[in-house]
DNA sequence: GGTAACTCGTACACTGGTGTTCGACAAGAG
DNA sequence: CTCTTGTCGAACACCAGTGTACGAGTTACC
């Protein structure tokens, strides 16, 4: 469907891209003009590829979950809960921290409930750990598993700010979110 | 030296400053126009008392802090550390989700570090149980109270937006975030 | 080398907000 | 009762961003 572009207009389109991500991710009130400069294209030529701002964000986040979930997925998830957990959040902590912004963009410029949709993947393989955990008797059934990913992702976009702000540095941020979220998720005795 | 006020000036200024606490926390982009009219006032009149949009989301945020101070204030800080923080998180999470929005419209209209400077005396609340329960072995050491008070506030706002979202309900909330941060401060073993 | 696809800059219409000015009018203070 | 202070609506200038239209020029493709 789509192959019948031209050579040139994909590498736009893909430069465009890359663009929106990494603009979006230094200011997520970014301009198409400013995206459009980024990427060394017209903003007439942004608009001959994405019809409105939205869509173009959307597109720029589909890609950034895209690749995150390519790094994601290469994750060993097996073994002891805990260990495992330590490892995802390793790998999800990276992601955040690159994307953080990018998300505000999405959130603010995209329908509610869009973001949630895209973020189904990611969430599932938590999920799917935690509840693992759980069945072991590694990590807490007293509260909802839904509860427990909303304070990892928290936990991880609070330490972003954290980083961001000066406030800690970048190699404390996963041993701090790994040693917060253990114990949080740890049984009650 | 401002006495010199009129009283029904001094009527509107208060009027106007509950009608933008109220309109900002239902949706943070809240325009001036909004905010004058819900304040049965003529927006000339609002630019009239506050200089600019972003002064008067100061003034709002500090009188939504002023008031705040005043409820947490009355908290019993005293005996089991992990008892007052109990205590501290069921009032601090009023708090937190009914000016949640506010907070978002003062963190994009006031100038980097502004809110943090606002925050000042409640974070140094926090700070002061926490550190007693951490001098008592109550609550852990091997990471620093900053980070601590941030996993907080972190957990609460995340909560609000939980809330907001509908996946949980506003009786759940408060047990949720104290159950997850008692386990999130507990030493490790 | 011809053709269709693509790009470019400029210019334009539109939107929605901010902050100001004006002159007439109302209300509180003494 | 008077004078100062405050209020009102409407209008205005301004800015920044979005999305569209045009026409000339370029580039890949076959």
């Amino acid at each position: 469907m789509t192959t019948t572009r031209r050579a040139d207009a994909q590498r736009n389109i893909a430069a465009i891209l890359d663009a929106a991500a990494e603009c979006l991710s230094r200011n997520p009130a970014a301009s198409t003009s400013e995206i459009a400069k980024a990427a060394g294209v017209g903003r007439v030529t942004l608009y001959g590829h994405f019809p409105s701002r939205a869509e173009l964000i959307d597109a720029a986040f589909v890609q950034a979950i895209a690749t995150g979930e390519e790094t994601l997925g290469q994750v060993d998830l097996t073994g002891d809960p805990r260990a495992a957990l330590s490892r995802l959040i390793e790998s999800s902590w990276q992601l955040v921290d690159r994307y953080r912004s990018l998300l505000l963009a999405a959130q603010e410029a995209l329908p509610p409930g869009r973001v949630r949709e895209l973020h189904a993947d990611p969430m599932a393989r938590v999920e799917r750990l935690l509840e693992r955990g759980r069945a072991s008797g590694d990590f807490r059934t007293d509260l909802p598993t839904s509860w427990l990913v909303s304070v990892m992702h928290n936990v991880m976009h609070g330490a972003a700010g954290e980083l961001q702000a000066g406030r800690i540095t970048s190699g404390q941020a996963a041993p701090y979110i790994t040693a917060t979220l253990l114990a949080a998720y740890t049984p009650p005795a």
